[in-house]
RNA sequence: UCCCCGAUAGCUCAAUGGUAGAGCGAGCGGCUGUUAACCGCUAGGUUCUAGGUUCGAGUCCUAGUCGGGGAGCCA
């Protein structure tokens, strides 16, 4: 980092200097959060100042003999940005082990500078106090300077770095899948138009359509719904790619667990069926979770502490246990003989409600479960038909407490059967000509999953809105920021 | 999209149809190697918007806006 005075030592992150050996001198950039002060020892100042590099902020101790502690250090609020120079001692009191001692003394050349003050602290709206998550939402460009804004953006790039490293380690390609889509057939929900033309003076057609041939791609053109059918081309050529980037669905859903833009990571492997695709995915979830418990314990403690006292215990249940698995069919006839009275009742070829995933997971198996081989009926036509005719090589993971965590399956490889499939659902063969060249130019079995990158992050903290996972979470309604 | 709940000080919330309050935060002072600090004092209000009922509306009615919870859909 470049320092800003050429007498102070080398700015130090507030993380290294929690770390560092007592005796060096220092200097810290960061935001006041708490001053308090004291009259002891000829005057002192606490300083709590967080420069987002840790959970923890470090205490500075500011004497009153510095030159500006009148003007300057007893006016500190909440939200200054300050750069104190000072040194490193072991702390006399309790709650930290290293502190900042600033001490002007010529020996000592302890300092403190105020880069910007906060304009009347009465109404600044980070104050020193607790504050809802629904009021924080409000000031996004504000929130993170929290605590828990701060450590859910640390964990969020944290288990980011993992799912890269997790493919990269495995011999994967990242794939960039496009953002913007000319083919309209992706088929997983409503989809936001991308267009230059005048909403205006919309050009018509002779029937009084939108002449979308004068639009910028010559066509309609939307923002993609998931990079799925892209990355298959990818993995028929590379063999073992994902992708990993924001998707966006138009749906008016206004739910704790729907956003309408949302990452998601999708990795897609040629040569491998449906239970390597599970393996795979359990792996995965594995992972992700150990690197968040491992590289971000301060964080971690944190949401066990103050949001969900149960989400480290789940996280090490996750990791430890093997996923059963477990048929569709095997786990319909199971929730019909369990005697449980459902809201909704089961049977084989409807859909699993949340209340019989949760029942399958939490009362009957009690540990992860891989549901595979769905009704070809309520999944998608890509998905591979069984040779029972009626079901397809789908797979779900689910968790207890938290659900379906992972949607995947075997790619349907054989283009007469894709073929009909496209004809039952009554899709038109020749939107998808390119997503059919796969299977006529040396097609091979291929699997992948898609898991939701703010849903894993959900999962991974205990937040309860999905709105507080994202920096800027855009909803029905709401793309303020 | 459907059902339910809510909107009052910077924030979180009180207030029988009859003078709008508290806690936290903030400012000032006191005390203390402090740390969810503590003690005292002070300031702070177009009660979401627009109509309506009433002698009188934060409170009741209508419509709207925004927010939350649940459902559906999904990731």
């Amino acid at each position: 980092m470049t320092t800003l005075s050429a007498s102070r030592p080398a700015t130090i992150s507030v993380r290294d200097a929690l770390r560092a050996e007592p005796g060096r001198r220092v200097s810290i950039h960061g935001w006041v959060r708490t001053r308090r002060d004291s009259k002891a020892d000829g005057g002192l100042s606490f300083l709590a100042v967080h420069d987002g590099s840790c959970f923890d902020p470090i205490q500075a101790v500011l004497r009153a003999s510095l030159p500006n502690y009148e003007q300057e250090v007893l006016h500190l609020t909440a939200g200054c940005s300050v750069e104190i120079t000072g040194e490193l001692v072991a702390s006399q009191g309790k709650g930290q082990s290293v502190e900042v001692n600033v001490d002007p003394a010529p020996e000592k050349g302890g300092a403190i500078r105020v880069l910007g003050f906060v304009d009347d602290p009465d109404t600044y709206p980070v104050a020193q106090k607790r504050h809802t998550f629904e009021y924080l939402r409000e000031i996004a460009h504000l929130r993170p300077r929290t605590n828990t804004f701060g450590a859910v953006a640390r964990v969020r790039h944290t288990l980011a770095m993992a799912v890269h490293r997790f493919f990269h380690e495995r011999g994967f390609f990242w794939i960039h899948t496009p953002i913007i889509t000319a083919s309209d057939c992706e088929g997983a929900g409503q989809m936001f138009r991308v267009s230059t033309l005048d909403a205006v003076n919309m050009p018509r057609t002779k029937d009084g359509q939108p002449d979308y041939a004068q639009d910028f791609f010559g066509r309609q053109a939307h923002l993609t719904v998931s990079g799925q059918l892209n990355v298959e081309t990818y993995a028929c050529a590379l063999s073992k790619v994902y992708t990993f980037g924001p998707t966006f669905r138009a749906e008016n859903s206004n739910t704790s667990r729907h956003l309408a833009e949302f990452w998601m990571i999708e990795p897609e492997i040629a040569f491998c069926d449906l239970a390597g695709d599970a393996d795979l995915a359990e792996a995965f979830v594995k992972y992700l979770f150990k690197a968040v418990l491992e590289e971000r314990p301060d964080d971690m403690a944190f949401f066990n502490e103050r949001i969900d006292t149960t989400v480290i215990k789940t996280l090490e249940f996750l990791i430890e246990t093997p996923f059963e698995r477990m048929t569709y069919t095997d786990a319909v006839s199971t929730l019909e003989k369990c005697g449980e009275a459902f809201e909704y009742p089961v049977k084989w070829g409807v859909d699993l409600q949340s209340e019989h995933e949760r029942c399958l997971t939490e009362r009957i198996v009690k540990k992860p479960v891989i549901l595979m081989n769905y009704p070809k009926d309520i999944k998608a036509f890509y998905m591979r038909l069984n040779d029972d005719g009626r079901t397809v090589a789908a797979m779900d993971v689910l968790a207890p407490k938290i659900g379906e965590i992972i949607g995947g399956s075997q790619r349907e490889e054989r283009l007469d059967v894709l073929d009909r499939r496209l004809d039952e659902m009554k899709l038109s063969k020749a939107d998808y000509w390119w997503y059919r060249d796969l299977r006529r130019y040396g097609t091979v079995p291929h699997a992948g999953f898609g898991l939701g990158f703010e849903r894993l992050i959900q999962f991974a903290t205990g937040m309860a809105n999905i709105r507080d996972v994202i920096p800027f979470p855009r909803t029905p309604g709401n793309a303020e920021f």
